[in-house]
DNA sequence: ACTGCGGATGGAAACGATTACAAGATCGTT
DNA sequence: AACGATCTTGTAATCGTTTCCATCCGCAGT
């Protein structure tokens, strides 16, 4: 193990030129063949590497992007880190992850945090937005780039999903199968997702006529599986579904259980549909029909995007939105075939 | 959006003090509260916040780890990462995430770049340790904590698990139980953990005094669910267990499929045991019993090992061990009560 | 032979902080 | 009133690069 890392300045010496130089032959600024010659020779033996650090303060740039996710244990925010990790490291970039909690005040934090300068951008994807959050959100020197929904007028860089229309699929395809009494299971209202989920449930109910009982959606205090089965339980036992429509795949595997250890049968007394389209859905027994709110697409547009930001800081804010997808599978599947 | 950052520089001018103060001031040197209070109140009106890079250049440290992983798509990975992150990030240190390709040579390229110093340390579970690799964790400047087996005599901050032994316990189990043709599911031989369970395998099997037949064991390309079903196919034509140890809870999620698919029961006809007891065990239908390898702990275990190591650069190499637990569920249950 | 030109080179100033050192201020003690 | 001890403060060096600028060289054009 050498005992201290060799710098510039050594490199510089042993290959008897300039410390300017020495950098220029490295980074292919202009120098002569026999310098640049000289020079890589010197510093592959002494095993010289540029340090990071002292390049990022002078060029004003690190490297890095970082990704804040409220939960790591979810298979969506795993999804989407991996197509994240994939487009930014392929531009050379590393990537930073922090796990904010839930609780917007670790939002702040983190944001805050950002403006210390140790990522050229960040990619997150708030649970809750509150006014607070915004405000730091665009007050940020840092580019951003907001996975998810964002309040209306707030002009930053963004890809989101329309799940409200989501539930709307789910919802249609099981009334096409011949469902009558769908019932939806969500997550915590008062989350950003949450909030769409209900929303497009009330209104595809409302466009195919029908009236949705208080007993009929229930939430969950968390977008987890213990969560799914709990509130599931709440559900069956007001209502008498046989369809369930469920905010997140976690959710939808809780109420599976709950179901089978009720004696209810998925599909055939029950159907479900979850939403994400994790690998758990395709996992699943029976296999989870599940709405694909494309998650290694977002992830994979949000990386671009960023990327695209740190090329011209002055363009407009862009947004995309990724279309659901119902991704049909055996959890749904019609009691009898549909005439 | 202000323009650009405030320096400290401006700080201290704002303030009426000199730069030196007013670092003192913030960061906690010795400085008069009147001082104090000047320069807090300065930095808050300009919105200052240090400037990260420069920071680590002066002081030698960035207050980031690294943590590479082959595979980001493996849960194994993910829960060690999210154990990683939280002791990591109590520690006030970020968390930089690469994922490596299975490849050795991604490996060696990501040590040397560490050598940039972008990091202070490195979590890293080599999945194909060749001599290459080893060597090249061994001349790292930075310091290193090696998840997984380590050849023998090479002196790295280590942690580990008994793979070989956690395939002895899932095998003893199935005995026990009453089962009398095990056969192993195991993934690439090639690899560190494939290797050991194999090992684990033809311990266990001599240990009860039965003999192993070729069609009896087979090896998945790849550590993944697919690659599972496939290897499961193969197994079942030439070969009729009553019982499969998988190498992974994927591998086993896949061997459940195939072995639903032509008609046998789990556990009735066919008890199936996983290994690293992730979360999908949990979820699986019929519960899968799984091996527990301690994935949490041992992510835990090794950031914790890294951060001590950055405290002290010159104490011995120390090595912790992690002990397999065996995770009963439904889809090992015995065929009949055991008497 | 002189001028002009382009490329290669070295000196030195950044980047934005921390910190060793010396000098100055403040206080109590004799 | 003088002295030393203690606490604050400012000056300047430093971390390891990159990059601006001026110099210098060789070479072609006139």
């Amino acid at each position: 193990m050498p005992p201290s890392r060799p710098t510039l300045t050594e490199v510089a010496r042993h290959a008897g030129v300039s410390v300017a130089s020495a950098s220029r032959a490295l980074s292919g600024g202009s120098a002569s063949p026999a310098t640049v010659a000289r020079v890589q020779k010197a510093a592959a033996q002494l095993g010289y590497v540029v340090d990071a650090t002292a390049r990022s303060l002078k060029v004003g740039r690190t490297e890095q992007l970082a990704f804040a996710v409220a939960d790591l244990g979810n298979p969506v925010y795993v999804a989407m880190m991996r197509a994240i990790e994939g487009v930014v490291s392929a531009a050379g970039f590393r990537l930073v992850v922090s796990s904010t909690g839930a609780s917007p005040d670790d939002e702040i934090g983190l944001i805050r945090g950002l403006n210390q300068g140790y990522a050229d951008g960040l990619i997150v994807s708030p649970i809750r937005m509150t006014d607070h959050v915004v405000a730091e959100l665009r007050q940020s020197r840092v580019p951003i780039v907001v996975v998810g929904s964002l309040p209306a007028g707030v002009d930053l860089d963004n890809v989101r999903t329309n799940s409200t229309r989501g539930v709307g699929l789910a919802v249609a395809h099981l009334a096409e199968s011949g469902r009558r009494a769908v019932a939806l299971l969500n997550g915590p209202t008062d989350t950003v997702p949450g909030r769409a989920r209900e929303r497009g449930f009330l209104q595809a109910m409302r466009a195919l006529g029908r009236k949705v009982a208080t007993a009929q959606s229930v939430t969950a205090t968390d977008f987890t599986h213990d969560a799914g089965e709990k509130a599931a339980s709440t559900l069956l036992t007001h209502y008498e579904p046989d369809a369930i429509v469920c905010a997140n795949d976690l959710l939808a595997i809780g109420a599976m259980r709950v179901l089978r250890s009720r004696g209810l049968n998925v599909p055939e007394d029950v159907a479900v549909v979850g939403m994400d389209d994790t690998d758990l859905a395709e996992l699943a027994v029976p296999g989870l029909t599940s709405v694909s709110l494309g998650s290694e697409e977002r992830g994979r547009i949000a990386a671009t995007m960023l990327l695209d930001r740190l090329g011209d800081r002055t363009r407009a804010a862009s947004r995309v939105t990724v279309q659901p997808k119902l991704v049909l599978r055996a959890s749904s599947a019609p009691k009898r075939p549909v005439r």
